[in-house]
DNA sequence: ATCTCTTTCAAACGTTTGTTTGAATCATAC
DNA sequence: GTATGATTCAAACAAACGTTTGAAAGAGAT
């Protein structure tokens, strides 16, 4: 059994991920059991342990299949822009749609279960379990660096504390906008008119841009108006 | 024993409430067991299912004591800007500060714990537990209408979709701001500058409102630059 | 056919989970 | 004091949890 098992199912290990992934979406992590993801995947309760060791050890394998990707993704398209600005700064816009655009490309994708992943890696900014954070941060230091200099040098005259928020600010607007399409709907009673996804982007990067855009804030006074 | 114990402890149904609002926040729903939060409430395993019923009955009972006064907070402010107003339409800026300030507000009262129940909230926006959603969403149903019906009137040349998703989009950078106080810090290496927390609501402010008045989205184009 | 390595399987492991029980203890009123 | 109602307590409950085990089954090489 090298590629495909008797039956034409993938691999056992690729169908624990695949369910694992879809599951801690509906379920979170904790609210998901081993036997919810073994008899979702057609395995056996012991082929988790098996082929990744723990449980956590599989929450970093659903993590780490995609998110790996998806950062190497952005970096490549961050060295894209600097290629072709050649030294010169780059646009603030170009910066944040490189970071973005390549998470709600994927976000985007129902074919290949990304749209799933990324509900799931919105959740999880505010996971309280300790080693995913630690995972996610350590998952994420080297695209932070990355964008966060190539902000700064193309925002020189706004404090880097400032442009830091900032960029959290469109995190989070983000991360609602990727899990949110339905709590959106749910929480307005909206008539859920059936949202094309692909106006996702163009709506999310003009709100990044205000925002980033937007004027610094005035510590001082009380009542700026 | 009517409002003190033979110590001069609060009243155990209050221990519990604080305990467990303290332990969802560091360890989340399903992390936190019986046995954690009657430990820390000192008081006897038993004592939740007495005065509350059950532990989801408990979750509700930790939300609703902090929810029902943010947001007949959040009503009365906006009651306050129409009486004020007279008729004519509010300024959104005015409209967004009665939301997310009130909100932000809570936030800061590291006194009464206000800060804990905030982030406890933020997070459970994406909670995947379906009766917690559910009961998010009454809760906060009328507040919705509410202040989305004032951004209505408040900016009648903006499509009401956009309005809902630029509000969505908002309570995301909220979500974060609160929630990731040291997340930022954590996933960027900032230097951890021990950030005014009087300073985030006028940061938060400021994106908020340059990303609400944002130009419009054009949804043709493919590459507006 | 036999050996080797990998994978699957049913069964059980010891803990921990939320909840229930019935007696003990408390405060208060008669 | 004694009865009453509310609260606390130690103990136990069945169920579910993640993990481990040792045997069975499969695949490929010699």
């Amino acid at each position: 059994m090298s590629t495909e098992s008797r039956t034409s199912q993938p691999e056992t290990r690729d169908r624990i991920l695949d369910a694992a992934e879809r599951l801690f979406v509906e379920h979170g992590f904790e609210g998901t059991s081993m036997r919810m993801i073994t008899g979702a995947a057609n395995a056996n309760l012991a082929a988790v342990n098996y082929h990744f060791g723990s449980k956590d050890a599989l929450i970093q394998a659903v993590f780490r299949r995609r998110l790996t990707a998806l950062n190497e993704a952005r970096l490549a398209a961050l060295d894209r822009l600097e290629a072709e600005a050649g030294g010169s700064p780059l646009k603030p816009s170009r910066i944040v749609e490189a970071f973005f655009g390549t998470a709600l490309a994927l976000a985007a994708d129902t074919e290949h279960g990304g749209n799933l992943f990324m509900r799931l890696l919105s959740r999880t900014y505010n996971e309280p379990n300790a080693f995913v954070r630690q995972f996610l941060a350590e998952e994420y230091a080297e695209v932070m660096d990355r964008f966060l200099g190539a902000l700064f040098r193309a925002l020189p005259g706004v404090p880097r504390g400032e442009v830091m928020w900032r960029f959290h600010f469109m995190m989070g607007a983000m991360s609602f906008a990727i899990a949110g399409i339905e709590s959106v709907h749910a929480m307005a009673g909206m008539p859920y008119e059936a949202d094309d996804p692909s106006k996702l982007l163009p709506r999310l990067m003009s709100f990044l841009l205000g925002g980033l855009r937007a004027p610094l804030p005035e510590f001082g006074a009380t009542d700026p108006d």
